[in-house]
DNA sequence: TGTACATCAGTGAACGCGCGTTCACTGATGTAC
DNA sequence: TGTACATCAGTGAACGCGCGTTCACTGATGTAC
C-alpha cells in the first residue's frame, strides 16, 4: 500500500527511537531487528526500506542518545540557579535516576564499549556526539584557556560515565549508593569552586 | 585417554586465562567457546568436563582479570619513588599502553557495561574484584577516614576506566590522547598533593 | 607380576535455536492520459 | 471525469550462518585382584 507523505519519516524516526532506547538498555547484539519492529507492530521486512542494515540503525541511535541526553542535561542547566549550573549538571548526571535508567542515559556510559570494539564506523559518530557535548556544557567549565576548558569536559563526562558504569555493574546496593554519592561529592568539590 | 594428575587444573586455567584475555578484546558474546577451545588445540565438547557453561566461565576470566590488572599496578606502585605511589597508579592506568590493550587491561573499562547487562551472576564477583582492588590501593589514597579513602578509590577506578573507554571509542587519534593526558593531568593534580 | 576392568579428559557429530538479510509479492494511492 | 498503470512501504516465507550445549564414543592410565 501506498502510504502518506510523511508518513515513512515517522516510522523511520519511531525505528531510530525505539533503537536508541534498547541498544542502550541491552547491548545492540541483544536486540534482534525482528523483534524492535514487531513492538513497532511492523515486520522485519521492512526495516531494510529505512535502513542498509543494523549497522546504520546503530550509527543513528547512537546520535539520537547523544542528543536526548545533552538535551536532559540543558534542562537541568535552565532549572540551576545562576553559577551553579555546573553542580546540576554532575548531580543529574550522577542521580539515582540515571543510574537506574541506563535505557534513556549516556551513551558513553551504555555504548562506548561496544562501539570501541566493533562498531567501526560508529566512532566518528561519536567523535561527531562528544564534540556536540563538549562544545554544549563548555561554558560551564573551569579553566583559563578554552583548551583548558575542552579537556575539562572531556575528563569529566568520560569520568562521569565511568562511575555511573562501575555503579551500574555492582550487585551490592550500598556499594552501589557510595559510588554514586562519592562521585557527585568529588567531582563538585574538584570544580565548582563556589559550591 | 587418561591424563597426568595435575593436567586438568593445567588446562582449565589456559581456558580461564585465554577467556579473560578475549572477552575484554571483543566482549564475551563475540568469543566462541569453540574457537577458544581449538587455539588451545582442544576440541569444544571437552569444555564441559570443566565448567557448567559460558556464564560460569565468565565468572571465572572476570576475577581472572581483576586479579591481573592489580598486579600491573602494583608492579607500578613498586617502581614508583616513595610518596609518588598514586600518581604511578593514575599514569599507569591511564598510559596509552592500557589504552592500546583492552585485552590484557582492566575489567571494570572493559566489562562492566556487559557484566551490568547480562551477567546477573558475575555481578558479586564483580563486587568483590572491586572491593580487592579498593583494600590493595586504600593506603595511598587521600582522604582522612578509611571510609574517606575507601570512596575515593572507588571513584578513581570507576572514573578513570571510563576516561579509558571514551578514550578507546574516538576514532580520532589527537582526541584520544586529549583525552587520556587531560585525564591523567586531573587525577593527579586532584589527589596527588606532593606532585 | 600379570590381567581384567574402571575412570574420565577429550573427541566430534548432531541438535536446536536465534537472527540478519533477501526477495517475490501485496495493494492503496498517485499520476498520466 | 474516468481508467490504466506505476510506485513503493510493508509483508512474511525462506536462506544461511553461527553458536551453546549434549551425548555416545575413545583410549591411555590407574586400580583391583
Amino acid at each position: 500500500m501506498r502510504y502518506p507523505a510523511e508518513h515513512k519519516e515517522q516510522v523511520r524516526r519511531q525505528i531510530v527511537r525505539a533503537a536508541a532506547r534498547r541498544f542502550r538498555g541491552r547491548g545492540s547484539e541483544r536486540v534482534p531487528i525482528a523483534q524492535l519492529m514487531r513492538d513497532l507492530r511492523l515486520t522485519h521486512g521492512g526495516f531494510y526500506r529505512h535502513f542498509t542494515g543494523k549497522e546504520q540503525l546503530f550509527d543513528e541511535a547512537l546520535a539520537e542518545s547523544f542528543a536526548q541526553v545533552r538535551a536532559r542535561l540543558l534542562e537541568a542547566v535552565e532549572r540551576a540557579a545562576p553559577g551553579h549550573e555546573l553542580e546540576a549538571i554532575i548531580r543529574t548526571y550522577l542521580s539515582e535516576q540515571h543510574c537506574a535508567n541506563i535505557a534513556e542515559g549516556c551513551p558513553v556510559a551504555a555504548l562506548a564499549t561496544e562501539t570501541a570494539r566493533h562498531r567501526k564506523r560508529a566512532r566518528t559518530t561519536f567523535d561527531e556526539g562528544i564534540r556536540e557535548q563538549v562544545a554544549a556544557f563548555l561554558a560551564f567549565m573551569p579553566g583559563a584557556t578554552t583548551a583548558d576548558r575542552e579537556r575539562m569536559a572531556l575528563v569529566l563526562f568520560g569520568g562521569m560515565a565511568g562511575v555511573l558504569n562501575l555503579a551500574r555493574a555492582t550487585s551490592d546496593e550500598k556499594l552501589r549508593r557510595t559510588v554514586l554519592e562519592g562521585g557527585r561529592a568529588f567531582y563538585v568539590r574538584a570544580l565548582c569552586p563556589a559550591s
